[in-house]
RNA sequence: AGGUCUAUAGCUCAGUUGGUUAGAGCGCUACACUGAUAAUGUAGAGGUCUGCAGUUCGAGUCUGCGUAGACCUACCA
């Protein structure tokens, strides 16, 4: 709780749309009994059981310890261990050996089975035994030889005998195989204290485990299943059962207790700690006290069944409280058989939509298919009490799944007449407390409850819940199903998404998964999107040792949450790793919401101007408004539809990008640069209403597809829009719908013109440029050159558009046959390819190598004959791709088969107007430079200059004075108080001054 | 150790079912525009598509093996 104020507020300015009035706590009463109610749905279908796990546990503190616990630091130490390479004779054979090393020599007595690699490769070597120096051949791992025996010893095997008989003690190999070979190659037990109960599985036997290495030991692993985790999993796989006894209870146990002791059973060591740090000090370091370890090695080297024993030096984990090593012991533990409901998990997952798709195929999908059961134990004080009670022998057991139910077993228990008066007396006292509010379902007041059960006592099974159970209950449990709320519970289930760190993999959406199979047979959620983490900006792990962590609540305040929040989710999937760069926000701050906010401030700015309201009812039909207006609402419902798609498919990034692109590109770059000149006019007439209509529509939408991601922002401009529409009294954005895209809107052949209008005018820019021509000088002609009549028909839709973009008197189109025109062709590969496969270099070479009139051959006749080694193969235009790439004689440039060409020639006329338009920009220039209003009115005095300066003024008089909004321009030999501005071509002396109203 | 993901321009990222000049934005350089102006436009430079091998007429794209990084799970016998 102390976080929950911090989370509220990080929330709220993140704009993270959750009900924070009604967060479930998984604590709560309502919460637990709807996780009682779940877990007894469990008990009565029989999936839960009471079995064991290796844990790590403290003998010395008498208690199992947490994965938690055990990486505190300080807990793994260096410590030096007997370690022992143990010979086990293979059966049958008079002195075959598979070697396995431990560093625990008390779990050999428990040995029951030993594994290998399967694609590990093992050989049998012949040697002999350095202790009782008696002849063996022993099996280990090819890759440990050199650890195992000492190179300069080998042999080959011609020689081995010789070389033995001269004292040698060599060794050499005898026989090569995978591990999979030796599966199921029986063995003696190596200490046989105590049998093994064979009725479900024979033990000692050969079997193959996925974690077997090469890295240390023999390649070959002892199993112990009571006392190490990996071999538990894998023997119980290979049915191989455990070394076990029974206590003066009847119930099955390890041979070692739970003091770290040796079992009665253990004959040798009966009764001593298998570690000397068990043992107090005063029997240590008695004189003559040997550790049971070195007991154990002694008793092998003198049976000829140690090959080595050494000192090994390990990390090994130690209990935090007393210090002493730990031990991995088999602990009682609830478990849910999820196995049962595998094939049914696999199946139902397969129709969720995972973000991205491989989590859920590969780390979800494997997770599920090497599934086990669920230890939904843990022994701690904190959380949801198991509510099960069992009696002592285990032979009764009752799961309570409500409250009503605890509450009339304890009055029939207290009516049985079985309980003890002090029993009575407890469940009398819970049940009082608990009407008060003084008791709840939580330890230790439902520890002291005890229950009947045919005519025997129960009490409560002291372990908690997996907090996982709580997590994946929320779907239920938050409605208190099903004891309330029905009807909410199932219109909210399945959940539509779940977002989560794709570490939650086995974590949250596991648990939900496996709850909402097992008990609805149904999926928990439809759509996951698993993110990704956030990195620094090297891509490193952000890490308070490292210093490079980045304060969320520092980046808001500096940033603000929508710039965040769209950097965050344009810059890369969610689902990916993120790079978190602050120049990344910076970025979208700029290019994105200034770029919007600009277009908005234009928009206001003229719109508060001329009044202008914006009424839904009384619209100028879009069919009737200008060309530009048409086509930026055509890409406007493109972009509907296209961020509609991308937002359903959970796609966020590519919605963000679209939107993007569509503010900078399209609505600013490009439309209102083109159409400023609209809203420049004087009086609202209908094309000006119908700019307003236009531009105010494209930022509304734009508002309202931003909302999900710019929650704040596009709430702001949505607000300001709507104080100019008295028709809607909307409050927010996030209570209005999303918009629909009008497909009748869409105008494909529009966006295709306005594209290759762009493409012209940049061509014929950077022909300019080529030729250093600046825009402001006119130039007479471009020609275009097009091989088909759509795209040409395109081009003459948009030619006005062209002409004044890039400065240019007119456009004239090359015919596709004229012989001014040089043509490429390349072969569609993709075509040819399926076509002719291997022939394709050949064919490829052949028809670059057509000359023009071979071209225009196949484009007059649709044919065209290749004749290659004899085959005849006929080409059609569809075969190949022409395009222009040339027109004689002048400056040219070819992109996407268009080619554009620039008359670079300046008559009299054109150097003139250019010299106008140079003029008009520095008189300009010299108006802001005097701090001019735009509505300032000047007069003007030039003098006369060079023979191109006078033409020009005399031409363009009237185009100068419009531009400039001079009311007159006197052109003077001489003019006093001038100054002198320079222009491109030519100098020019001239005064301004304001003209002053009357 | 196993599983999953990632690697493309200085940076952040696109790149459809393999098809022949590998794209965008930022940054950089130059130019233009100058009544959206702490804006804007255009162009240019910049790539052995992580390495090696394979499949194919053809590989950034498919396969295998490496390298580096990220995450998860497990273990250290």
């Amino acid at each position: 709780m102390r976080y929950k104020e911090l989370w509220d507020d990080i929330t709220k300015k993140m704009g993270y749309w959750v009900d924070l009035g009604k967060p479930y706590i998984t604590f709560d009463k309502n919460y637990m009994e709807t996780l009682w109610y779940l877990l007894k749905q469990f008990h009565e279908k029989g999936l839960l059981y009471k079995g064991y796990s290796i844990q790590p546990y403290s003998p010395a503190a008498g208690t199992g310890l947490s994965s938690h616990e055990i990486n505190q630091p300080g807990c793994y130490r260096e410590v030096k261990d007997l370690s022992i390479t143990a010979q086990f004779k293979v059966k049958g054979t008079s002195n075959d050996y598979l070697l396995a090393w431990t560093t625990t020599p008390w779990t050999l007595p428990s040995n029951s089975a030993l594994a290998v690699g399967k694609n590990i490769d093992y050989v049998k070597v012949e040697t002999h035994n350095q202790y009782t120096k008696q002849p063996v051949n022993v099996y280990v791992a090819k890759a440990l030889l050199n650890k195992i025996f000492d190179p300069k010893k080998y042999v080959d095997h011609a020689i081995f005998d010789e070389e033995k008989h001269a004292g040698k003690h060599p060794y050499t190999i005898i026989e090569q195989c995978k591990g999979e070979h030796l599966e199921g190659l029986e063995y003696e037990q190596l200490l046989p204290y105590v049998k093994p109960d064979e009725t479900n599985g024979t033990a000692f036997r050969v079997i193959l485990g996925d974690f077997v290495s090469t890295e240390d030991g023999t390649g070959i692993v002892h199993i112990s299943p009571t006392f190490g985790a990996d071999d538990a999993r894998v023997a119980k796989l290979a049915n191989i059962p455990a070394i076990l006894v029974s206590d003066e209870n009847g119930n099955p146990i390890p041979l070692v207790d739970k003091r770290g002791r040796f079992v009665k059973e253990v004959t040798d060591f009966a009764g001593e700690a298998v570690k000397a740090e068990y043992e107090p000090k005063e029997i240590t370091e008695a004189e003559g006290y040997e550790s049971t370890d070195l007991r154990i090695a002694v008793k092998l080297k003198k049976s000829n069944r140690a090959f080595k024993v050494e000192k090994y030096e390990h990390n090994y984990p130690h209990c935090w409280r007393t210090d002493k090593p730990i031990l991995y012991y088999p602990l009682d533990s609830w478990f849910i058989k999820t196995t049962d409901y595998k094939e049914r998990m696999v199946e139902l997952n397969k129709t969720i939509n995972w973000k991205p798709a491989s989590t859920g195929e590969g780390r979800f999908g494997n997770w599920l298919e090497n599934l086990v059961d669920w230890n939904l134990s843990r022994s701690r004080y904190w959380g949801t009490p198991l509510p099960i009670w069992r009696s002592e022998e285990g032979t009764e057991e009752t799961c309570i799944g409500s409250i009503k139910d605890l509450l009339e077993g304890i009055q029939e228990a207290n009516n049985s007449g079985i309980l003890s008066v002090e029993e009575v007396k407890k469940n009398r006292s819970f049940l009082e407390n608990f009407m008060a509010n003084k008791a709840d379902l939580h330890r230790p007041y439902v520890d002291d409850i005890t229950l009947v059960k045919n005519k025997t006592k129960l009490t409560r099974e002291l372990d908690l819940i997996d907090v996982w159970f709580d997590s994946g209950a929320m779907p239920y449990a938050q409605w208190h199903y099903p004891f309330e709320q029905e009807e909410t519970f199932k219109t909210s289930f399945p959940a539509d998404f779940i977002a989560e760190g794709v570490d939650q993999t086995r974590g949250w959406f596991f648990t939900l998964h496996a709850i909402g199979t097992m008990l609805f047979d149904s999926v928990a959620y439809k759509n996951v999107i698993s993110n990704g983490l956030v990195l620094d900006k090297n891509g490193s792990k952000m890490s308070k040792r490292l210093g490079n962590t980045v304060n969320p609540f520092e980046t808001l305040d500096k940033f603000g949450a929508d710039p965040t929040r769209w950097y965050l989710i344009e810059n890369s999937n969610p689902w990916d790793s993120l790079k978190f760069n602050e120049d990344g926000i910076t970025e979208v701050q700029r290019k994105f919401f200034n770029t919007l906010q600009n277009t908005y401030s234009f928009f206001a700015l003229y719109a508060n101007l001329d009044d202008f309201d914006f009424d839904k009812n009384n619209l100028i039909p879009i069919s009737k408004r200008p060309e530009s207006d048409r086509w930026v609402i055509s890409k406007l419902h493109s972009l509907i539809a296209e961020v509609d798609t991308h937002f359903a498919e959970y796609e966020p990034t590519k919605a963000a990008r679209a939107m993007s692109k569509f503010v900078t590109n399209d609505l600013s770059n490009w439309y209102i640069r083109l159409n400023r000149k609209r809203f420049w006019k004087a009086e609202l007439v209908e094309d000006k209403i119908a700019a307003y209509q236009t531009l105010y529509t494209c930022l509304e939408t734009i508002a309202l597809l931003a909302s999900p991601i710019a929650p704040f922002y596009s709430d702001f401009i949505y607000r300001n829009l709507k104080k100019a529409d008295e028709n809607d009294t909307k409050t927010s954005i996030h209570l209005a719908d999303f918009p629909i895209s009008d497909s009748e809107l869409i105008n494909k052949d529009l966006e295709a013109q306005m594209e290759l209008a762009q493409q012209i005018s940049s061509m014929t820019h950077a022909l300019r440029k080529k030729n250093q021509m600046r825009v402001r000088q006119p130039l007479q002609k471009i020609m275009v050159a097009v091989v088909d009549e759509t795209t040409q028909n395109h081009i003459k839709a948009v030619q006005e558009l062209i002409l004044s973009e890039v400065n240019v008197k007119e456009l004239e189109f090359l015919a596709p046959d004229s012989d001014k025109l040089t043509k490429t062709i390349k072969p569609n590969f993709k075509k040819l390819g399926g076509q002719y496969g291997k022939a394709m270099p050949k064919i490829a070479a052949q028809v670059r190598a057509m000359t023009q009139a071979d071209i225009a051959a196949l484009e007059q006749n649709g044919i065209f004959t290749l004749n290659l080694d004899g085959e005849v193969i006929p080409l059609t235009k569809d075969d190949v791709e022409i395009g222009t790439e040339d027109i004689e004689g002048w400056v040219v440039m070819s992109e996407n088969g268009i080619t554009v060409a620039l008359d670079v020639n300046l008559t009299d006329e054109l150097r003139q107007e250019g010299v106008a338009r140079d003029l008009v920009n520095r008189i300009q220039n010299l108006r802001k430079d005097k701090g001019l209003e735009v509505q300032d009115k000047i007069l003007l005095q030039i003098e006369k200059g060079s023979e191109l300066l006078n033409a020009a003024l005399a031409n363009f008089k009237d185009y100068i004075c419009d531009e400039t909004q001079a009311l007159e321009m006197d052109i003077l030999d001489k003019v006093t108080n001038s100054v002198e501005l320079e222009t491109e071509e030519t100098k020019v002396n001239l005064a301004m001054r304001v003209h002053q109203l009357s």
